[in-house]
DNA sequence: ATATCAAACTAACAACTGTTAGTTTTAATA
DNA sequence: TATTAAAACTAACAGTTGTTAGTTTGATAT
């Protein structure tokens, strides 16, 4: 049959409940239901409902910040920087939208050193654009506007991507890419 | 005391809870509370739970379905129309930033006729701005990119602008729009 | 055949959910 | 002062929630 495990599973079908419909509207009942098999025998793979959130969103927010980390201490120049992050949140949007969705909508779910920890990665991620942005004024290879600005608008397009990706008008993955980098740096007009 | 009746309040403070948390995870205790009454006495001015989220996000979104209307319709070229729509984010961004928060995460717990409507309206939206985009690039006012691209980017950083606005680090409103033009109108590079 | 063990099951729990009914308080009006 | 109506209250409901305990099933290894 299916070669993944049976925790994975469960994982990946919580993931895709908790996109449509937010981490707290989705019941064990939801889950096990989706499974064909009763809440109860959750418990042989999981230890709590908790214990999903974490595992669907941590191990994404760490690919995230190790990687931005890896680009902004690169030797490349302001814009390959950029297009390696585009290039990263386009990866990640497809190998595993659903999990993307959880982390940008039931972050706030998580509980005690979880919580603390995830927040401690965005900052560190957002910083880290930050400083990409800030030296790439610095050098003149961007435009001298509001810093803020140009990050959570960069940001804002990556991070609801896999909102977009799948519908039947989406193109395809190496037109995105390219496009993205387009409209992204060189702008619409 | 305050001049808002009752009912606004308990709106507004719902708003801002569901922002939050998301509307699944706050209970009518849970805003009872906030206003420092008995879950009961919220029924002496609302219908349901239901009725709170119906009043938030449907007169929100008719506001952007009805503006968006007149200024695709309206005289004016591409460049104009699309000031025109950054305005109109930011506008009601900064107006109701709880109301958008909530618009835009808990639009999928709307019910029977007005979750219909609600879809509805979000299409004919887009369908709105396609429309521009499409003109535009006709017109050579606009590259021609892949022009889903060009939505998907263009309306993720004007729709999640709530997430940013009132941070520490954002611009006054008047920089914020001039610079959001640029931004996504010129790009960054 | 027997033992083993993961993975399913049934049954139940205590807490919490949205909501209703009926009652009391509060403050303005007659 | 007496009346009224809005807006608060207490008490309770039926259904749902995450989770636990104990049991049965079914396949694999001995």
């Amino acid at each position: 049959m299916k070669p993944t495990d049976r925790k994975s599973e469960i994982i990946a079908i919580a993931a895709q409940l908790f996109k449509e419909k937010g981490y707290s509207a989705v019941t064990m009942r939801d889950i096990a239901q989706a499974m064909n098999i009763k809440a109860a025998s959750l418990y042989n793979h999981i230890k709590s409902k908790q214990e999903i959130l974490v595992l669907i969103i941590i191990e994404i927010a760490e690919e995230f910040t190790q990687t931005m980390e890896t680009i902004v201490h690169s030797e490349e120049n302001t814009i390959q920087k950029l297009e390696k992050v585009i290039q990263l949140h386009i990866d990640i949007t497809l190998r595993n939208a659903d999990a993307l969705a959880c982390l940008n909508n039931d972050w706030m779910h998580l509980a005690d050193a979880e919580l603390t920890y995830f927040i401690k990665m965005r900052e560190d991620y957002e910083d880290n654009f930050r400083t990409i942005i800030k030296n790439g004024i610095a050098n003149q290879d961007i435009k001298n506007l509001n810093v803020e600005v140009i990050i959570f608008s960069t940001l804002s397009t990556l991070r609801t991507l896999y909102l977009w990706y799948g519908k039947k008008k989406s193109p395809n993955p190496s037109v995105l890419k390219s496009n993205m980098i387009q409209v992204l740096l060189n702008g619409i007009v």
